[in-house]
DNA sequence: CGCGGGTTTGAACTTATTCAAGTAAAGTGG
DNA sequence: CCACTTTACTTGAATAAGTTCAAACCCGCG
């Protein structure tokens, strides 16, 4: 199952390092389970992964998709969640040990969370699906969604048959066209980004304060 | 406003180093905005402060709640929100140099942000006021709220009309007792927790397969 | 060709939001 | 300290939105 390839450049410019080892998942397969003891990260080299909780009563929340170049499992002492592959994914596998940057992982995990936060923060299903839609990525105007629609309802708490509606009604009024089952094209972008709210990034009235004043 | 008081025994454990500083917010007021370079943190000492994010259309998500003994603003480059007092509060601030357990801290919030989109993905008003409540630092039976019925439902992504009614369902249920606008007694601690649906923390299926088979 | 999983859609139902009053609590100024 | 004003909260009724239940559809695959 390992393979030990050669690479070529990786989507968020991360290269990968001499002896790293790559490690091949079939769909549906786990990488690591909630709660074990966190003993490796992953950089997806290519295919998809998700990440899920589980809620006492049988309930799963996704609480995210990795792509190419995305990085899983960076966390200490245990795991957060279950990363299972949601199509054949290869992975390149890494010790805790020997960590550079790990702080900057960390950090982009937290900001990558707070964007969820505010995404599943949203009330209505088309905000909701839209917001999603635009985290993924973008080939042009095409959008490859590699999972199911159960997965995109864990993931935004809403059902499958909201999901499937969302698209028809998106589609409806000529935000999107399904392509396939598995392929959107994005008709109108702005549009899109209006309905997800998108957030302010330079936000608010910044007045200058200095909010410790003996430092 | 900036007090340098000797110390009692921290919420978490933490204790305050010599010399750090301890400043005063009034109610509203903010510590730090989103998108200002991050150049200190702050644990909290007394009094509950907020973290919020907006969008371009004027929505304000928050993003979470924090209590004497957390942390808030421990980010390296930019603030991820701003944080404002959602009652008067003192804070100790710390300069971002001189961080010994910088990950550790990352990694809690990261905990919380996992937890907290959980309690988002809930469905019904009820599940998600339920897993808001036992989020809360509890008291005995009891439990304060000291943010608004605004503040709580763009905490949760609802309106404060569900909020209340919620509340007022809860109560009818005899799970628990409106006390005041701002204090709730717990009635039924177990009913709550099953509303919740809190998650398992000890999960799934762990066959004790190798992740990475060549470390 | 037919079976089966995943998806879409319709209809009835449930739940949350919106709109509109009300009520309680918290300032404010005499 | 009390009336007055303001703000926050609660509640009812109508509307809109999402879920549930049920059926049909589509597409890949044996």
């Amino acid at each position: 199952v390992v393979r030990n390839d050669a690479h070529p450049a990786m989507a968020n410019g991360y290269t990968l390092p001499e002896g790293a080892a790559l490690t091949s998942y079939a769909r549906g397969s786990a990488v690591f389970y909630q709660g074990d003891h966190a003993e490796h990260w992953y950089v997806v080299r290519d295919g998809v992964l998700r990440t899920c909780r589980f809620r006492s009563d049988g309930q799963r929340q996704l609480t995210g998709f990795y792509f190419a170049g995305d990085i899983i499992g960076f966390e200490a002492d245990r795991y957060l969640a279950t990363a299972e592959a949601v199509t054949e994914a290869r992975l390149e596998c890494h010790g805790v040990h020997g960590v550079p940057i790990a702080s900057e992982k960390l950090e982009r995990a937290l900001a990558n969370a707070n964007r969820y936060i505010v995404l599943l923060g949203h009330r209505t299903a088309a905000e909701r699906v839209a917001a999603f839609l635009i985290s993924l990525p973008r080939d042009g105007h095409h959008i490859a969604l590699p999972m199911s629609r159960a997965d995109i309802a864990d993931y935004l708490g809403l059902t499958i048959h909201t999901i499937s509606r969302t698209f028809s009604d998106l589609a409806r009024r000529g935000i999107l066209s399904a392509e396939s089952r598995h392929r959107l094209r994005i008709d109108d972008p702005q549009q899109l980004a209006r309905l997800s709210g998108e957030e302010t990034e330079a936000p608010v009235n910044h007045q200058g304060r200095e909010p410790c004043p003996n430092h």
